[in-house]
DNA sequence: TTGTATGCGTTATCAG
DNA sequence: CTGATAACGCATACAA
């Protein structure tokens, strides 16, 4: 019987105490530990008093599992990889925190990837992920500028969930959890134009999540209500603060002027109001502009940020139960996966008014 | 001969192709797989052609290695744990965004930590992350107020590196990261009273990050520049946006009243901004601001926030270069674990103002 | 009820 | 130069 203490080796000692330090100090089987602190609960061949005895131990000693070696015999891994689009992106990172937090709820631990971080072109962005045997991995904004990456995850073993994803759009690969990004366009044109708007301009970022879809609604919307699309009044820039500021020189020199500016996201409507004030622009009274996601900092821009709230929890919790669930949709449907989608809701404050009546016409 | 082929398994499939398959493909001995996979590039008794043969045929069935199977062995993990304080934080998001692009570009991935997801009191944090075995633990924001964490942590078999956790503080018991926070205050108090400023207010949160270093840097500040300190200028508040509504109030209701503000974060800043605006109080003509890390929006409020800029690039790659460095600083002084200090810079944009001649006195 | 043996995919130490 | 073989820590079928 050499009972090798294998905490006491020099190198490495990357596993303090492991099932078989605890049995030895009970005086049992490994097996038997092993038994006893996974305790299936109810009808376990389980054990009399040295259940307690190496309990006892087992927290004595401060027994941890090695997840490694779970995983090698086909355990879970309890691993929720996120790729995240960008996480210096003010939206992202509220998310992915409420993204953790709904992991962690149901035991998961989240593995991150900031889509940017391709350091070697060759290496592709899954053998990251996959490569640690995440449960599955959770998309966080539109990826869809890394299709070798949506190829590697499609044939991938593991599970795939896309966030903010732009859940209308068609061969989806993979099931999406997002917001109806048509109505809540609707509802802050629906303001707007009940104000009296008519020239309302949008200023989003190409290829960019939800973005195109909301570019989409914006122009069918125009035509449902009768409004002739005015050219020049979609501007495409980068989805930063400094986008913005490109986006709004052109359309002030534009006539007629917009009145009102509908932006694809509170990034972009922040810088829109920053530069609509280094410009002598006057917001609202001048201008009104409508952002989206409502991130925290729209309620403290001077003034408030009309905007349309995302309901980031639900959306995570969605994703996560997708994530874990036992469901594997591709049995199911392999063409279409299922797509959860959640309503948005403006939340007005101050950087939208009525026009003034003498602007009419 | 038993070939299985592993990859034909019902159940579980977790491992699509192993060195097994490889070898059986190639037609040599698993273990010369690994040799030659493993190539530690030089003086191995390396083989002839068989080399090229097994690279291809690895390739070509897309092997991937185990890291599970690795980590049993012994070899590192290359996962790097982030505890972080408060992900919702628009600080610490970008600032876990750049911790994982520096992180990558030495191998490593990030595994994610928010602090406020402690379902269960039980579970110590620690657990999550000591369990997975990471190589090195982030601490990233200060975790004074999580004791069980830290001492977990310290006796712990795990490097870890504190960021932002005040780096000045005696008895910390990690190596730290931060940025000079004296530094960082005289060149924001330097920059008001240089503009004929000496009622300055200090709004900060409690217990929180290097909050406590930059109030004391203040007060210092304060008595070196023979300014007496007026009752009721320093404020703590939570560190949000609602925070410093609560802060502003009581200061304007002060006499005499502070015609500038120095906040300890930037949402501090902003938000005080943006209450100054709501009660028409104007900034910077009858109140400076000036904010402390120069986040994105900083740039982008309206007026421009005058912020004390963070070199987070440099903080964290300093951080991960601790955390997966050889040097076990545990082994050469335990007593006082090395400390990292970055400079700040004072960033001068529109929220600060000289003030004017007939409000001296 | 508990102990023994086996294998998960690797790496490392042996022989051949 | 290469092929067996033994761990790594854990779970489980099987034997006692």
């Amino acid at each position: 019987m050499t009972v090798r203490r294998s905490s006491s080796r020099v190198t490495g000692e990357h596993q303090l105490v492991t099932m078989k330090d605890v049995a030895a100090a009970a005086g049992v089987a490994q097996s038997t530990v092993s038994r006893i602190l996974n305790d299936a609960p109810g009808r376990i061949p389980v054990s009399d008093k040295t259940r307690e005895r190496v309990r006892a131990i087992a927290r004595e000693l401060q027994y941890r599992p090695n997840p490694n070696a779970r995983a090698l015999r086909g355990a879970p891994t309890m691993l929720l990889g996120a790729v995240v689009r960008d996480l210096a992106d003010p939206f992202f990172g509220p998310a992915i925190g409420a993204l953790a937090i709904a992991a962690k709820e149901r035991g998961y631990s989240v593995m991150l990837c900031d889509a940017r971080a391709k350091t070697n072109e060759a290496l592709a962005l899954t053998a990251v992920l996959e490569e640690r045997q995440c449960d599955a991995i959770v998309l966080v904004g539109d990826m869809r500028d890394e299709p070798r990456l949506i190829e590697d995850l499609r044939r991938a073993n593991v599970r795939v969930v896309a966030l903010w994803y732009g859940s209308q759009r068609p061969g989806r690969p993979f099931p999406t959890v997002g917001v109806d990004n048509r109505a809540g366009v609707r509802c802050a044109m629906d303001h707007l134009t009940s104000g009296g708007h008519r020239r309302i301009a949008f200023v989003g970022a190409a290829s960019f999540g939800d973005m195109e879809e909301r570019r989409t609604a914006y122009e069918e919307y125009l035509a449902s209500a009768g409004i002739v699309p005015v050219n020049g009044y979609v501007r495409h820039v980068p989805n930063t603060i400094r986008g913005s500021e490109f986006a709004l020189s052109p359309l002030l020199r534009l006539s007629p002027r917009p009145t009102a500016i509908l932006a694809a996201s509170d990034t972009l409507a922040i810088g829109l109001i920053h530069a609509a004030s280094v410009r002598g622009v006057a917001v609202p009274d001048q201008l009104s502009i409508v952002g989206f996601d409502d991130i925290p900092f729209a309620a403290a821009t001077v003034p408030g940020l009309t905007s349309v709230k995302m309901p980031i929890a639900k959306i995570v919790a969605a994703a996560v139960e997708i994530a874990v669930g036992e469901v594997d949709w591709r049995s199911s449907d392999v063409e279409d996966p299922p797509r959860v989608v959640f309503q948005p809701k403006l939340i007005v404050r101050d950087s939208t008014k009525a026009i003034a009546p003498e602007a009419y016409g």
